[in-house]
DNA sequence: TCCACATTTCCAATAATATGGAAACGTTAG
DNA sequence: CTAACGTTTCCATATTATTGGAAATGTGGA
């Protein structure tokens, strides 16, 4: 992942409808969510929450596909695997400390 | 860990100059950085720098502490460990699912 | 004490982002 | 074809973040 990246996803998500959408999605699993119960469920004006749902598009935290009328978003589980990787890349500089040896349990 | 924090922790991490100083930070692990030392490092005026070192401080991704002249600024994993927690909280409504699974071998 | 150095605070200009009403667009059912 | 529904785009407004020079603050050495 590159640094531009991780900031769009970082920055997509440092918000309080996005995040919220986000971990929407990601408790709606990969079945996803149609838009229009994400704004309900939030109390989202249908212009803000497409203004958000873009942003975590493009970010690549979230895609939609069209199911008939809907609109089904749901969260890119991968992007946020490779996000995390990126923050804690070089911990300790490769040497093993405290940090590191968490790191490792966690793969 | 609360929205607000997330969003705080998040919200820092999603600008070029913070991240850099994260990331580097996560480099020099425990041990940590000048703050001089990260300014130069990175080719960014004092005042930028204070600005950006106090918005991680802020948001509890780094803290400094004051050793002779310097101040020496380190990251903060515990908290960066409970973010990551925060993101995937919940994942597929806890049922058994790919992501679960992933996550589940990741603890 | 006084000076040199490291870092922070103050401040004003600039830039980026969020909000939501109204209108446009695409899709399906009748 | 037409109407109804879901979603997005357009747009103006309001809010918040970023930048860095200059001055203030804190710290240790001479």
């Amino acid at each position: 992942m590159e640094s531009k990246q991780a900031i769009q996803a970082l920055g997509a998500l440092a918000q309080e409808s996005r995040l919220k959408i986000y971990r929407l999605l990601v408790e709606a699993g990969p079945q996803g969510m149609a838009a229009g119960d994400i704004g309900e469920k939030l109390g989202l004006p249908p212009a803000t929450l497409s203004f958000h749902l873009a942003g975590l598009s493009r970010a690549g935290l979230a895609k939609g596909r069209q199911e008939g009328r809907f609109v089904i978003y749901s969260a890119d589980f991968q992007n946020m695997d490779a996000l995390v990787g990126y923050l804690t890349e070089n911990c300790c500089g490769g040497q093993a400390c405290a940090p590191a040896a968490k790191a490792q349990r966690r793969r």
